[in-house]
DNA sequence: GTCGCTCCGTTACGGATTTCACAAAGGTGA
DNA sequence: TCACCTTTGTGAAATCCGTAACGGAGCGAC
């Protein structure tokens, strides 16, 4: 029935939505899918067609409603509302992670930080309460969480994964470098900046020879 | 003559050099595709598809040589060397980023920070120089860099960017959460957790009503 | 040496995704 | 009202990418 939309289809609407959020910024109340697509360095008729997925949204020879279709990506993503977050490992990418002032404003709140550090446990960290990581499946099953945050040593990070699989979380953001192995339903996103690097080298070694 | 070879088998070449560096950890010296698959939730027709663009590394019948196909990545992805990077942007992100441990052992190694905010400039931020951003452009004149790591604010990041580029860095690690323009030749992989967030709430605002 | 098993490299196929191109619709101005 | 310009939504075409399948090579056992 409702025809399988494309993962990367979705992977693109959040970036529409902050082109669009940014627009507003500046006062725009109307944009074309050529002006967002310059922008964003996307062809015009991808954005179409990714739009038609959910909808008609714009306006033949005008173009689209920019908070109209804001609004209407938020809601399709499901960003009209807050979502819970937990942060699982407090070492320096942790501490980076729960002092990061990007997610609250976007409605992403992290309700609560595990670590297994006896240091750590205890503390406060950007008014959130620090959690021993064995609690983590009791603290889950009183309070619902929706998406996992792991910043553990890639050795930890599949066990993680699972007991937070297994405590019903099916969003997970992953910072340690590996793969997580999980089942079909839940969603994944890595984050890893020295792929992102490493990929790139290989367009760059051919014609730079740097330093001597 | 050289058979362009798709941007997403490079992007995947990262990931499986990691596998490959994971299982020579643990002492394993041979690897097959499908072993290799199963650790990353990838096809081996997939794994072996890819390496082929690049030479025939494997024995029939037994699999690849972990050390030896590791070292063959390497080289393609212009791994085998150092690499220069600098940071732009020190605030809480990018002091996050300038005291990440994990660039330096994997041979990309921060050389320079700059930074607009005088009460910064002229301080050592992990070993590294902190300097004005004003002098970005002489110091690149001087000082090659291969790689920028953008961690300012959206409104700036494309003026960054700009002059990154025009002093000839070819790769951009971009931190802020906008897309920048650049030219063809130039290689930018964007880091922005928010966007991951927001396209995994797709995925789970269907059953889930967690709170009520 | 032969059998049997494993697993690579490669080609062919099919599915997924992007791009193209156009009919139709909204807006403007005379 | 009509002519003209813009821009959407969408099927069809083209491209890109992943998967399946298979011939043949390596290895071990007997």
């Amino acid at each position: 029935m409702t025809l399988e939309i494309p993962e990367v289809v979705i992977n693109r609407l959040p970036v529409y939505a902050r082109a669009l959020a940014a627009l507003a910024l500046d006062g725009e109340t109307v944009v074309s899918s050529q002006t967002l697509g310059e922008r964003l360095d996307v062809t015009p008729a991808q954005i179409r067609k990714d739009l038609s997925y959910f909808g008609r949204f714009g306006k033949q020879g005008r173009g689209y409603n920019v908070l109209g279709l804001l609004a209407k990506l938020r809601e399709i993503l499901g960003l009209d509302r807050k979502w819970r977050v937990c942060l699982v490992g407090l070492g320096r990418l942790g501490q980076a992670i729960a002092e990061y002032g990007g997610f609250e404003p976007q409605g992403f709140q992290i309700v609560a930080i595990f670590d297994s550090d006896p240091a750590s446990v205890g503390k406060l960290v950007n008014a959130v309460h620090v959690h021993d990581s064995a609690e983590l499946d009791s603290f889950l099953r009183q309070n619902p969480v929706d998406i996992g945050i792991v910043a553990v040593p890639a050795h930890a990070a599949q066990q993680v994964v699972d007991r937070l699989v297994n405590a019903g979380i099916r969003a997970i953001l992953n910072y340690a470098p590996m793969t997580p192995h999980v089942a079909r339903d839940v969603a994944v996103r890595n984050i890893d900046p020295v792929l992102a690097m490493q990929s790139m080298t290989f367009y760059i070694k051919k014609a730079e020879p740097s330093g001597k």
